[in-house]
RNA sequence: GGGCGCAUAGCUCAGCGGUAGAGCAUUACCUUCACACGGUAGGGGUCGCAGGUUCGAUCCCUGCUGCGCCCACCA
């Protein structure tokens, strides 16, 4: 006997482990079906689930629990990623705890702690994704610092690099002080604030009196200038270019150049160009091959190369001194505010500075060519499609993806440098080593490149290095191109970007055939959510309140395309209450002997009430297969809780009362088989979704072996049944207009009335005959007659159902002034109705152009307002008389 | 500055060229023999504003307002 109430924490776990342990979640690279793969996107290995993991990977495991019933051979492929920055970010603040930084210990002993961190610390997210019901494909689990995989970046970046793909430069790239490392484009926060613009002066040489005005948000960083730029066509300044100007403070000459950065309606017309701590100017130095004046250190504090009184300054320190400077020296013209946006570090929360080191390139704008015509000839289609434009947008304005990191935590260039800076961009040491014998002539001592790459560069090759490449195994043969890649669209640019280009370039193939972006979570407010705010939803804490199918089945019933979603704990609480009903429909089953019988054939019933619910189950399963097949999450969720609920449990069990208490054995029986066929199917149809409830009820209703996650999905088109359907549907809207008519009218419960259905077609007069006991329980009536004669109501409590009305004689019972309000609401409401129907069928272009269907359609509903209101009429009439 | 998206019931959200939908909340009634984590019946919306296309617009187009996001620039 199943317990009243169903127990999630105590099922679940024990559920879990008989799933894992038989091996159900495991792929078959030799069997002969269909393959199917999704590619998890590797969280930190340190990390914690939060609510966006749990919706993508309750999404995840969804299609891919549905496939497997499919019959297809899944691989959903589990694993972590090492996380370059945020990892290293939080073992050097626990070292800090204790007083320790990480150059202290030094790069080998700092990488042991990180190590240990993630020995003791790297369990906790795959636990959590085993709480969630996560049927990953376990023992084939990969971490991004494995060693195949290892085996498998160092081949990728000497691959590229032998193909010309990359390359080393002395660029400027984002610099974190914080950090001490660069960082991509993608990992700078652009925050809004009200900075200021200061104008200085900038004396013309060998002209005693004449000066040119500049404006500049930093003025600190004039120590590093290197030339002042005008436009060719600014009259004001056209006869300075060529000339040099003096730099207030170092006193240093720098020449007036002509270049098209200047803008003449900007500032005024000149500007300071700094090529080693600005972008733009930065490609001015270039053009005019300007000296580029590094004035900072890697702590973005002054350095050797400004005046002895501003070195070790911070830069708002050294701004501060030199606004005051050139006041003194009445250089200063004015200072203004100025709105702007300032980069910080998305992990350090620091300023970022343009820098100028030497750094690895990828050559990412060759290789986005083809990344961008696989989305437009089709072959990876973004579902919804509107992130294409997203993806497209970035694809051709991408720039050159600098891959070095100065990090310890990561996987260390494979490069290594000659005493005299030659490098030998090798797989191994012993390779690198005999390429230098070769240069050198001798032995020379090599050092490797201390840094490390960016974590994306090995997620990159995510889709095949998984799968064991660079070796043609066959699990690379077999499941490579994946099905479909699920994530959110924050890393379009940092991730699916990047699986495509490497992707096509090592595979010669797309990584993935669709991508299905889906939204992000955000708190009830629609905020996003994070720690600060602190308003994070663990969904551990969700799972341990309402049960994980509460929580799964909230974040799937959520996940429609297109638009953020939030969540909210009343929603999980009312999903909690589903997974219950589920199991009290089960345990009335059960109570009732449903058992399925041998022989049973869904297609041979007696029972009009049992062909109706079969059809009803098999359309419910058809709605599942086609939303889950379109990746309308929301849709399949609904069909499968409005049949559960509103079909099963409402009507259908409610309707097999009275059968299962009479004495027709026959039909008891069928009922019984029927009711526990039906059952299976909302299991399975569910399963996806709620995988623990379903799969304890399948074990336990039926005593089952075969597991439910491994049983067959069902194509149940055929048994829909129109006629069944229409039969029932008919009582049960007879049944609900009775039961609006009788609480309209305020008559009470335990009120004996006898219903009278005037007017009925024969079919209808067959219908209430045959479910007469049935209406009776339902809609709590004495009796239901059938009458032609308006004269059989005495009183006039009614409502119009189908063709026919049903009249409940209330003589005795009914309250005249509350029927008449009702009955003049109604008349009102039909009045209105066909004034609009005939307005629209009287207006010949109507008639003319809209489609046939249109026509018919609206032209019925005229006739049946018509009628209706006739019935409301005499009903008036009657109750007149009273 | 460029781009994208969103505005539908009190809340959270679906939907859609032709009767406005769900869940939660709310109201009334029901301690009915699976389930009060329940049942029955209700109330509640000129689908952001203004134009246009159409026989017909919540839906398509344009503009506006408000909100959000992304990218770029910022002397």
């Amino acid at each position: 006997m199943l317990e009243k109430v169903y127990d999630p924490a105590a099922v679940e776990t024990k559920i879990y482990e008989q799933w894992e342990k038989s091996g159900a979640f495991a792929c078959h690279p030799d069997s002969d079906k269909e393959p199917y793969c999704i590619m998890i996107p590797p969280p930190n290995v340190t990390g914690n689930l939060h609510i966006g993991h749990a919706l993508t990977f309750s999404i995840q495991d969804t299609l891919v629990r549905y496939q497997r019933m499919k019959g297809k051979d899944v691989l959903w492929q589990p694993g972590t990623d090492h996380a370059g920055i945020a990892t290293q970010m939080v073992v050097e603040r626990l070292l800090a705890k204790e007083g320790i930084s990480r150059h202290d210990l030094g790069r080998e002993k700092f990488l042991e702690k990180v190590w240990e961190w993630k020995a003791k610390s790297g369990g906790q997210i795959v636990g959590q994704l085993r709480r969630l019901g996560a049927s990953l494909d376990w023992p084939r689990e990969r971490f991004t610092m494995d060693e195949g995989l290892c085996r498998a970046v160092r081949q990728e970046f000497v691959t590229l690099y032998k193909d010309g793909l990359v390359y080393r430069a002395k660029r400027l790239v984002n610099w974190d002080p914080y950090l001490q490392t660069a960082v991509s484009d993608l990992e700078v926060e652009q925050r809004e604030t009200v900075g200021k613009m200061w104008y200085f002066k900038y004396a013309v040489e060998g002209e005693s009196d004449r000066f040119i005005t500049i404006a500049t948000t930093r003025p600190e960083t004039l120590f590093g200038d290197t030339a002042v730029a005008v436009s060719d066509e600014d009259e004001r300044y056209k006869d300075l270019i060529g000339k040099n100007v003096i730099i207030p403070i170092c006193n240093r000459a720098i020449p007036v150049v002509a270049d098209e950065h200047a803008d003449p309606t900007k500032g005024t017309g000149a500007v300071k160009i700094t090529p080693a701590h600005d972008f733009n100017d930065f490609e001015v130095g270039k053009r005019h091959n300007l000296p580029m004046i590094n004035i900072l250190d890697s702590t973005a504090h002054l350095n050797e190369n400004v005046p002895e009184a501003y070195r070790g300054l911070s830069t708002a320190d050294a701004r501060v001194k030199v606004l005051e400077e050139v006041k003194a020296l009445g250089l200063f013209v004015k200072e203004e505010d100025n709105p702007m946006t300032i980069p910080y570090g998305d992990r350090s929360g620091v300023v970022i500075e343009p820098w100028l080191t030497d750094q690895w390139f990828v050559d990412a704008p060759k290789l986005a060519k083809k990344a961008i015509e696989v989305v437009e000839d089709g072959r990876i289609q973004f579902v919804p499609k509107a992130w294409e434009k997203t993806y497209f947008e970035w694809m051709r304005n991408i720039q050159p993806w600098c891959v070095s990191r100065q990090l310890w935590w990561g996987h260390q260039i494979p490069v290594w440098y000659g005493p005299d800076g030659h490098y030998f961009v090798e797989e191994n040491v012993d390779l690198a080593q005999a390429e230098a014998d070769k240069y050198y002539g001798k032995r020379m001592e090599l050092t490797q490149d201390p840094d490390v790459f960016d974590t994306w560069f090995s997620s990159g090759i995510w889709p095949f290095s998984t799968l064991g490449w660079p070796d043609n195994t066959k699990e690379l043969q077999r499941y490579y191109p994946t099905n479909v890649l699920v994530t959110g669209f924050d890393i379009i640019f940092f991730w699916v970007a990047r699986m495509v280009m490497l992707g096509l370039y090592f595979m010669k193939d797309v990584p993935f055939r669709t991508v299905y972006i889906h939204a992000l979570v955000r708190d009830e407010q629609g905020r996003k959510m994070s720690k600060s705010k602190g308003n994070v939803v663990d969904p551990m804490v969700l799972g341990d309140k309402y049960g994980i199918d509460a929580l799964r089945f909230t974040l799937i019933a959520m996940a429609a395309q297109g638009r953020d979603v939030c969540m909210s704990e009343s929603r999980v609480e009312g999903y909690r209450n589903f997974v219950t009903k589920i199991w009290n429909a089960a345990r009335f089953c059960e109570m009732n002997e449903c058992k399925l019988a041998d022989g049973y054939d869904p297609k041979a019933l007696n029972q009009p009430l049992n062909r109706w619910i079969v059809s009803k189950a098999a359309a419910a399963m058809g709605k599942v297969t086609t939303a889950l097949d379109e990746y309308k999450f929301n849709e399949a969720a609904e069909a499968g809780y409005q049949f559960a609920w509103g079909t099963f449990c409402d009507w259908y069990l409610e309707f097999a009362k009275p059968l299962f208490f009479g004495d027709d054995e026959a039909a008891k029986a069928e009922t019984r088989a029927t009711a526990a066929w039906v059952l299976d199917r909302i299991l399975m149809m569910l399963h996806p979704i709620i995988p623990f409830v379903t799969e304890e009820l399948w074990s336990k209703t039926e005593n089952r072996k075969q597991m439910l996650m491994l049983t067959a999905w069902e194509d149940l088109h055929d048994l829909v049944n129109a006629e069944a359907d229409e039969e029932l549907d008919w009582v049960i809207g007879l049944i609900s207009a009775v039961r609006s008519l009788r609480s309209e009218m305020n008559i009470a419960p335990s009120a004996k009335i006898t219903m009278y259905l005037q007017g009925a077609t024969a079919e209808e007069a067959r219908r209430l005959d045959a479910f007469k006991p049935l209406i009776k329980t339902l809609a709590r009536l004495e009796t239901a007659e059938l009458s032609t004669s308006a004269d059989d109501a005495k009183g006039a409590a009614q409502t119009v159902f189908g063709t026919a009305a049903v009249l409940l004689p209330l003589a005795g019972v009914i309250d005249v002034a509350k029927e008449t309000e009702r009955l003049t609401k109604e008349k009102e409401k039909l009045t209105k109705e066909i004034g609009g129907l005939e307005g629209r069928l009287n207006n010949e272009a109507f008639v003319a152009k809209a489609p046939e269907k249109v026509v018919a359609e609206q032209r019925a509903r005229l006739a049946d307002a018509k009628a209706a209101l006739v019935k409301t009429d005499e009903a008036m009439a009657r109750l007149k008389a009273l």
